[in-house]
DNA sequence: ATTATTGTATTAAGCGCTTAATACAATAAT
DNA sequence: ATTATTGTATTAAGCGCTTAATACAATAAT
């Protein structure tokens, strides 16, 4: 919710992530009302351009759906959401394993270190 | 090793990271010798100018010395480098959990996960 | 009917990143 | 002594991203 955007990489793509996580999480559950492009630039503080184009990537990815007039709403495809949290879940995990595996951890130690530290995040 | 260069950030922290990592795997142990900047550059297919940033980088990061006509070399501080390492990791993990608990996944969810892709990469 | 709101398009400017082409000083290698 | 190699610096060009300022068509709201 609260936008996070760095300067490491493009805005858009950042806006295209959060906003598929706000999607993942239920915050915009599937068939609901997206605020309008304006309202959403304003909030993320953006220029409005800039939001489109992470809207129009969504909805190229199938994720939302724009009624010319009426502004965008979330696919009411509920199993293909689900489909796509598990993708990006699977694709996190494999990006990570792969870089600590790069860093010369091998498996038990990556073990030991996720769990202790989730359990320090209580 | 094999340079994994995409165009969704800035090259030369892409150079960065990866130079990290071979470093922290030992490809480049604790005072070694690296390859002069226009042969890094050739062998990762970039400008000798954008690697030289990089370099630049990892140098101000301590990570690495340079010799200014013998050319640079990893810093001999063995204990540094693992800690480092081991910031990297804590810092990979916890973003990684925090990106999984915005998706919606509960802690136990997590660790099921990854651990049936750790074995399923053997 | 009129007004407000919707997504959309365009143009111009500024910025950082990347490349290419050079050049230089210091010094290691011969 | 001469040559090759080192990091370093500079300039110009092109590119994508972002912003700002506008404008338009379609239609929902009044």
């Amino acid at each position: 919710m609260p936008w996070d955007l760095k300067s490491d990489r493009p805005i858009y793509t950042q806006l295209v992530e959060q906003i598929k996580l706000m999607v993942f999480s239920g915050t915009y559950p599937p068939g609901s009302k997206l605020p309008s492009v304006r309202d959403m630039a304003q909030e993320a503080a953006v220029n409005p351009n800039t939001m489109q184009r992470a809207l129009a990537k969504l909805e190229e990815d199938g994720l939302i759906i724009t009624h010319r007039t009426s502004g965008r709403s979330i696919t009411e495809d509920a199993s293909m959401i689900e489909l796509a949290k598990t993708k990006l879940a699977r694709d996190q995990i494999f990006e990570f394993l792969e870089k600590m595996r790069l860093m010369g951890f091998d498996q038990k130690e990556i073990l030991t270190i996720i769990t202790t530290m989730a359990k320090e995040l209580k």
